[in-house]
RNA sequence: GGAGAUGUGGCAGAGUGGUCUAUUGCGUCUGAUUCGAAAUCAGAAGUCCGUGAAAGCGGUCCGGGGGUUCGACUCCCUCCAUCUCCGCCA
């Protein structure tokens, strides 16, 4: 959510953020909502003003012994008139709320310009292709002859794009998990998290899921719960409502969970075993930050979501998302992008985002700083999804014999194992 | 799931319809005293909205929402959370 006051003293900085995003806002009908707002609320502290006098004074006068009755009539009336203001103001609010609720943020200025994925920025390449004679086997390939998941079943249990894991790939996802979340413990000062993985809606409004993009969330109808697209949603309102010590900033967590995403509309393309699911495994970095610091704390994130990349030596590289591609709350955001030799494509597999204080505002998040109260800054990044690492393993690992060669980083969550060798004949 | 109890400022804890602009204690901040500190004494302090250049002024907030009343921390309804007991169960 923006600052409520940029709607009458910056409208015009509103207009060009969203122009560059190519988000269409109809910002008249919000300031016409405010301004009125704001004529109500002042006729209404007047009324309430006037009450508590007339109240007062009959304190006064039945304290004394004397009739209050022309106060009493007197104040009926006014009451009649406040609770009538308030309905209209308590209208007024509710529209602009739920207007300010699907403003999108407004991209930092070091974002570049663009409309599209098409438009983003290559900031940084790491790692070469492994040199090899033949061409690598494709993942879904070397993951069939090496039995390390079934999307068969998984379709038939619950539904395309639910993969089960199976012996030594349920091992190897489960390794890098473990791999991620001891790293960022270890390396980064990152405080382990293991959220619930259903949240309520004011949670889901809280980090920008809801109200606008609900046609993309598993919900439990009976509980009016949803299922978390990210870690992102339970770790970042755990703070919600709070006013967090300056002193303990920035607050650095890292979770696991899985995420689960109806990819509605999506379908069709791109879809091809791991590259798109329903339910897949990621450890989330979510980091609450002093906003003075935030864009230090960004570029932080990112160097913490590739060293896992330089851990496991995949080539990668880094994007800088054009103002048109930047998701819904984010004002600046990295793509990380793994490099899938078979597949011969990058794919995404880490987003780096600093939402300024757009989400903080919404979960009300707070700290003061100087004696001054003001929205803290979040930031998250995957540190990371699971799935097209193992794509990318696959397809950058393979031995000549048909075997699938274990990154060193991996061996110890393997027990040791520097081969998951090919499958006897 | 059933029965009961509780929810008040950073924390503890009073307040059962009208000077509550919420008693008090601890903690916090400022000042005095001191070479400095402790102790002591004095004072200050919240959120959010509106208005204003600012000081200030008006409004708001006692778990959330709604109701009764001229007036609600106080009475009623409802939801949520916590605690105790019972039931069920990884």
């Amino acid at each position: 959510m923006l600052d409520p006051r940029m709607y009458r003293e910056e409208v015009d900085k509103i207009r060009q953020g969203l122009e560059r995003r190519g988000a269409k806002v109809d910002l008249d009908a919000m300031v016409n909502i405010d301004i009125e707002k704001r004529k109500i609320n002042q006729q209404l502290d007047q009324l309430k003003s006037e009450r508590n006098t007339a109240t007062e004074s009959i304190a006064k006068l039945k304290r004394a012994g004397q009739d209050a009755q022309p106060d009493i009539e007197k104040t009926r009336v006014l009451g009649d008139e406040i609770k009538a203001q308030q309905e209209k103001f308590d209208d007024l609010e509710a529209r602009f709320r739920a207007l300010a609720l699907l403003v999108p943020n407004l991209p930092h200025a070091s974002v570049p310009d663009g409309r599209s994925a098409a438009d983003n920025k290559v900031v940084k390449e790491w790692g070469t292709q492994p040199a090899s004679s033949a061409k690598p086997k494709l993942h879904l390939e070397v993951g069939k002859e090496l039995g390390l998941f079934d999307f068969e079943r998984g379709a038939k249990i619950t539904g395309s794009g639910f993969p089960i894991y199976t012996g030594l790939g349920a091992r190897l996802e489960r390794a890098m998990l473990n791999f991620f979340l001891d790293f960022h413990v270890a390396n980064h000062g990152f405080t382990e998290v293991s959220p619930p993985y259903l949240v309520n809606r004011a949670s889901m409004i809280g980090t920008g899921q809801l109200p606008k993009f609900e046609e993309q969330m598993y919900h439990c109808g009976e509980d009016d719960l949803f299922l978390i697209p990210t870690a992102e949603v339970p770790v970042t309102n755990m703070h919600g409502n709070e006013v967090l010590d300056s002193a303990s900033l920035p607050i650095s967590y890292a979770a696991y969970s899985a995420c689960f995403r109806r990819e509605a509309g999506s379908w069709g393309k791109d879809t091809r075993g791991f590259l798109r699911l329903h339910q897949f495994n990621k450890v989330e970095m979510v980091q609450f930050c002093d906003p003075a610091k935030s864009y230090q704390a960004h570029e932080f994130l990112l160097e913490c979501a590739e060293a896992l990349l330089q851990k496991l030596g995949l080539r990668y590289r880094v994007l800088a998302l054009c103002a048109g591609d930047l998701g819904f709350g984010a004002a600046k955001c990295y793509d990380l992008e793994v490099f899938a030799p078979a597949e011969e494509r990058w794919l995404e597999v880490s987003s780096v985002s600093n939402f300024e204080d757009f989400q903080a505002r919404r979960a009300n998040i707070r700290t003061k700083i100087d004696g001054k109260m003001q929205f803290i800054h979040t930031l998250n990044g995957s540190g990371l999804a699971t799935p097209r690492v193992l794509v990318a393993l696959l397809e950058s690992y393979q031995t000549p014999e048909g075997g699938l060669r274990i990154p060193e980083a991996l061996q110890p969550y393997m027990g040791g194992m520097t081969e998951i060798g090919p499958k006897k004949k």
